[in-house]
RNA sequence: GCCCAGGUAGCUCAGUCGGUAGAGCAGGGGACUGAAAAUCCCCGUGUCGGUGGUUCGAUUCCGCCCCUGGGCA
């Protein structure tokens, strides 16, 4: 009971976490850290609904623009930087407050990390060119006989996880399961204080998501992916173009798909995003939910908070 | 009005040489250790347009009707 106190705000993609986010830091003595995969990229705002200069005024946000769009971030890099923000911000007797909807961030940041290699782009490219080959059905054979255990849990039809537990092999000689097992990671050092906020109604998130997407393209979507595809050392292989939205319109500027596919499509995907996150959510232990969709959330969550918790 | 092509799952369509049907997409659930806004897994009953007929049995064959495209007038 000794660590200290941290707050979570998690929430599917269209949810209002932003804007909860803000007003907290308002009325407790909280900064704000971004659990997000795509706001890590600079020039990535429109179509990533990243808070604007304004907001960020009176609300800074740590871990957004850190990252070059050609780059590639990791859950591994977000629990190092999050950790050292959180030790920053306690250490100046606040509260860190991490909002974001990137639900493996947030569950690695809680559950740790094993000692594995990081990605090793040489290694991944030979994998590739394997599979190319062989197929990925002989790779996935391949893992079977050095980690059977891994082979067993990873599908043969999932290329990415057959690649790094491949990967992970071909740098250490010993087995993903193994290094696994060695180091469990170390225990967070903090007391997560956990608020979901979320549609209780399914179809006011499909109609959230929507418009918003139709609000992206009319503050200028096009232009801002048109910009990333004009650099020419950006394509749909970067995590950060694989994002939701912008793989779609990225499609659309190659010409393979029409304008109207291209909405339809980016509203679907941002669908089946939330889906994901909500799948993530459920299995969140210990967290209290919340009605988006309710006008008085913000005042709710800030009630919940001072009174169970003594913030502030 | 005539001729042709269609009307099958929420959508796009396949199929049944007559034994009440299945893919993709959408949707739902789930997994998740350095790409995670990623990558995967599981889940398919629907008057087979309507109505008569032939048949042991029709979504399938035949007649008529309705609807939607396209063509000819």
């Amino acid at each position: 009971m000794n660590a200290p106190p941290a707050i979570f705000v998690m929430g599917p993609t269209g949810a209002g976490k932003t804007d909860l986010a803000v007003e907290l830091v308002r009325h407790l003595p909280c900064e704000i850290i971004s659990v997000d995969s795509a706001l890590v990229y600079r020039g990535m705002d429109i179509g990533t609904a990243k808070p604007g200069p304004e907001v960020l005024a009176i609300a800074p946000h740590r871990l957004i623009d850190i990252c070059d769009p050609a780059e590639a971030y990791s859950a591994a890099r977000f629990r190092e930087d999050a950790l050292r923000e959180m030790a920053e911000i306690t250490t100046a007797g606040r509260i860190p407050l991490l909002v974001g909807g990137t639900m493996l961030y947030f569950h690695r940041l809680q559950h740790g990390l094993s000692v594995l290699p990081s990605a090793d782009p040489e290694t991944r490219a030979a994998i590739e060119e394997e599979a190319r080959r062989k197929g990925w059905g002989a790779l996935h054979a391949r893992l079977a006989q050095v980690d059977p255990v891994a082979a067993a849990r990873i599908h043969p039809n999932d290329p990415q996880r057959i690649q790094r537990a491949l990967e992970v092999y071909q740098l250490t000689g010993r087995s993903l399961t193994e290094l696994c097992a060695e180091s469990a990671g170390e225990p967070f050092p903090y007391r997560a204080i956990k608020v979901v906020i979320a549609p209780v109604d399914r179809e006011e998130l499909r109609t959230r998501i929507a418009q918003r997407f139709a609000r992206m393209l009319e503050r200028g979507l096009l232009d801002e992916v048109a910009a990333l595809y004009r650099r020419g050392d950006l394509g749909l292989d970067k995590p950060s173009i694989r994002a939701v939205g912008y793989r779609q319109v990225w499609e659309y500027l190659e010409g393979r798909v029409s304008y109207e596919q291209m909405v339809q499509r980016a509203v679907i995907a941002t669908r089946q995003l939330a889906k994901r996150q909500l799948t993530w959510l459920r299995a969140e232990e210990n967290a209290f939910w919340f009605d988006s969709g309710d006008s008085n959330t913000a005042a709710n969550v800030l009630e919940f908070l001072s009174f169970h918790h003594h913030l502030g």
